[in-house]
DNA sequence: GAAATTTGACCGAC
DNA sequence: GTCGGTCAAATTTC
């Protein structure tokens, strides 16, 4: 009887967690799309300077504090909400498909993936010039508020997209910095609800040496969400935001990635 | 004509 | 030998 209630009570504080943590996820993803949407205008329209440089530390702050308000989550959630039952990872996907209505296909699919043989670190090619990396994944892949000169484009093993590869057009000026774009696979991103969002990883090496120049002279290249007018920016932001919402999944989401999704000299390169 | 992209060849790590 | 990353000539776009 006592076990009945500690049972439900254990159930209920999970249930509890769970949307809170959700809840919070959800807010930094709009918080990084609405940065996304904002810093570009107010360089665009020549705003900058001190107000750009503010709301980005507005911004981050608020972010900042997001995922720290996660980390604690998920920390306390030991002693605050009981241990959570060890399960396997089958069953852990079973569990979230339930939650979520997906069919039974798209969970063969799931399980399928979770027993492919994942290539291990020991056999990934390291770059030649040993760079470090950063990567996120992102739907408007182009939109980082850098300038960058396609130099290469090859199928990868195992891929559905090809890769392309890109560096910085002011690499006579010594910037080193590259970026590779990789469309994921439609039926290997998270689980989807039947829209066609299509996602990609992109990847970046190296540092910016060539302090943005692009940026601080107005020149600012904004493809995509913000080359358009304001008005179908805006529209266009909330319907991603939407289908955000739709297919959203823990997994996805890396926090310190999203950060650099306006990855300009606003923000402090040495950081990595 | 300049700048950007494409694409096959090459290089080097594994 | 395979495969990912880069180079550079050819092609396309503005």
């Amino acid at each position: 009887m006592a076990n009945n209630n500690n049972n439900n009570s254990m159930a209920s504080s999970m249930a509890a967690r769970e949307e809170i943590e959700a809840l919070l996820r959800r807010q930094q993803q709009l918080v990084t799309q609405l940065r996304a949407l904002v810093l570009p205008s107010l360089l665009r329209d020549n705003v900058g300077g001190e107000s750009a440089e503010l709301a980005v530390q507005l911004f981050d702050d608020v972010i900042g504090c997001n995922t720290s308000a996660v980390s604690s989550l998920l920390r306390a959630g030991g002693s605050l909400f009981g241990a959570e039952p060890a399960v396997d990872d089958k069953s852990l996907v079973r569990k979230k498909m339930l939650n979520r209505a997906i069919s039974p296909g798209e969970i063969r699919m799931k399980e399928e993936e979770q027993t492919r043989p994942v290539r291990s670190v020991a056999t990934k090619r390291r770059r030649k010039d040993g760079k470090r990396s950063r990567s996120l994944v992102t739907n408007v892949p182009h939109y980082d508020g850098h300038q960058w000169r396609k130099y290469g484009q090859k199928n990868i093993n195992g891929m559905q997209h090809s890769r392309s590869y890109y560096r910085c057009t002011y690499k006579e000026r010594n910037c080193s910095a590259t970026k590779t774009v990789q469309e994921q696979d439609h039926n290997r991103s998270s689980f989807s609800y039947g829209d066609e969002t299509v996602k990609y990883t992109v990847v970046y090496y190296g540092h910016h040496t060539c302090n943005g120049e692009n940026i601080s002279n107005g020149n600012v290249d904004l493809p995509q969400l913000v080359s358009m007018d304001l008005d179908q920016t805006v529209e266009e932001m909330a319907r991603m935001t939407t289908y955000q919402a739709q297919e959203f999944d823990e997994g996805d989401l890396d926090v310190p990635a999203l950060l650099e999704v306006l990855d300009n000299p606003l923000l402090n390169w040495d950081m990595w």
